[in-house]
DNA sequence: AATACAGTCAACCGCTTCCAT
DNA sequence: TATGGAAGCGGTTGACTGTAT
């Protein structure tokens, strides 16, 4: 029993679009909305699969597209993600605005992969990687032989990932605090007696709008999980700590509240693209020879704190890496935009 | 100029996931 | 809870273009 095919195919177009079809199925789509896909061909008059019309709007026609080169922020952007996500491509798509995930997967394979073998580097063997981990810390005997360099690349890629990491939970700390802003319509409390870090801004806003029931009422649940995995767990109202070693890992300055001072992030709109790390494998990778000078983007960070909190990061426990991948694998489903 | 080869990318295929019933 | 249809996703293909010989 062969399985039934998506839609009727005979008689049905197959191959590149024509201008002509483009234009109708932008005419159709401008005007109605796509709608159902599988019934858009006929009402539009095409003579396509409803699936190969949605690949054409979603990869080509959408006017939210940038087409062109990939900047190096972006090629950064996949690189970290790639290390954390692997191969999904849609998740990737999500944090880079106007990217399809088509072009991404095809930029990959096309560019970024080789330039990583080049260096001989399978990014697609998290084997391979935790194994030259560990043999470049002396931990057990294998039986391949990499080169030197090779070692000090794997543990470099290693370290793109921490970087992801890092920037994950930073993302999801702005994210909060977004989210916060724009349900409270307040600015957040510039006065003395705001805790350190997120909770406390959480905190500090709660006692200004008595409304609040609890700061993570309004976090989506994946944003919920990662700040509770960057907490190591035992983040909940009251846990300094938890929100001490959260904005350690996020790689924040603490605000001095009681010196009036406002959170520098707060109200910034912070994309992936800003969030450049400084000094990293990944701008390595990219060429970048001067690579510490990462601000380009414009965060407000200074890059040499962020340098250490990513040395900082390398040492992070493995049960704390596998609370954040589970976090990330548990949300990247959820409708969380972060994922 | 002709041919071979390599690189790129739009599009397709088939599997998985989601959602309505 | 089970089922079927629709949409989404990632791997793969093949046409096209550029470069080397």
């Amino acid at each position: 029993m062969g399985r039934s095919p998506c839609c009727e195919k005979v008689g049905l177009k197959k191959g590149p679009w024509t201008p002509e079809e483009d234009q109708k199925l932008l005419a159709y789509v401008e005007k109605h909305g796509h709608g159902s896909w599988r019934a858009l061909p006929a009402r539009a008059g095409l003579q396509r699969c409803g699936k190969s019309c949605r690949l054409r709007w979603t990869n080509y026609l959408r006017p939210d597209i940038k087409r062109g080169e990939f900047s190096v922020q972006e090629e950064q952007t996949i690189i970290q993600l790639h290390a954390l996500l692997g191969n999904r491509w849609s998740a990737i798509a999500t944090h880079l605005p106007k990217r399809t995930d088509n072009e991404i997967k095809n930029y990959w394979n096309t560019h970024l992969k080789k330039r990583l073998a080049k260096m001989g580097i399978d990014p697609c063997t998290h084997k391979a990687k935790s194994d030259a981990l560990s043999s470049a810390a002396g931990a057990g005997g294998g039986r391949r032989s990499r080169s030197a360099a090779n070692l000090s690349h794997m543990a470099q890629w290693e370290s793109a990932r921490l970087e992801a990491e890092a920037r994950l939970v930073r993302e999801s700390k702005l994210r909060t605090v977004a989210a916060l802003q724009h349900q409270m319509g307040s600015s957040p409390p510039s006065s003395a007696a705001s805790p350190p870090g997120c909770l406390g801004v959480l905190r500090a806003w709660r006692g200004q709008r008595s409304d609040l029931e609890s700061p993570t009422s309004t976090l989506s649940f994946a944003e919920g999980r990662l700040l509770m995995a960057a907490a190591g767990g035992g983040l909940v109202d009251g846990d300094y700590q938890g929100a001490s070693r959260m904005d350690n890992l996020a790689g924040l300055e603490v605000p001095d509240a009681a010196a009036g001072g406002e959170a520098p992030w707060l109200g910034e709109a912070c994309g992936w693209g800003q969030l450049q790390v400084g000094g990293s494998f990944t701008g390595m990778l990219l060429g970048d020879k001067n690579s510490n000078c990462g601000c380009a983007g414009g965060d407000s960070y200074g890059n040499n704190d962020y340098l250490q909190e990513e040395e900082e990061g390398t040492e992070m426990n493995k049960h704390y890496w596998n609370t954040i991948l589970n976090s990330v694998n548990s949300s990247s489903s959820s409708t969380s935009p972060a994922f």
